[in-house]
DNA sequence: CTCTTGACCCGAA
DNA sequence: CTTCGGGCCAAGA
């Protein structure tokens, strides 16, 4: 499998997670069977293109947390995005898969 | 070639 | 429940 096709497979994965839901980078990676490269599932969410449309936001790790810095631009741009999808964090910025994990 | 760097994960304590 | 350590693997220096 080529380096291109590895990032086109994320992104058409992750473009299938339905709005209000998540699911982490392992499981996307498990999921395209390749249990071992979850950390790779992120990088190919970072080199997304912008006119692609892919709800990158609806990924985060394994524990239901975010995995940006709590204190990063990026991570309030993210908990932004996902609140108005309507998820919900509990006190100690976890989301509970229970209730918001996407299982295809 | 080696060494470092991560939008990660999991088992052990 | 939490923290810690080791493992993982592609990319770039």
């Amino acid at each position: 499998m080529t380096s291109g096709s590895w990032n086109e497979s994320v992104w058409q994965m992750v473009a299938r997670i339905p709005h209000g839901r998540v699911a982490s980078y392992g499981q996307i990676a498990h999921m395209l069977g390749a249990p071992r490269k979850a950390r790779h599932v992120g990088y190919a969410l970072a080199a997304a293109p912008e006119g692609r449309d892919i709800p990158w936001q609806r990924v985060i790790n394994g524990r239901g947390m975010i995995s940006f810095p709590s204190d990063s631009h990026q991570h309030r741009l993210q908990k932004a995005m996902l609140l108005e999808e309507g998820l919900q964090f509990d006190a100690k910025g976890r989301i509970d898969f229970r209730l918001f994990g996407w299982q295809p």
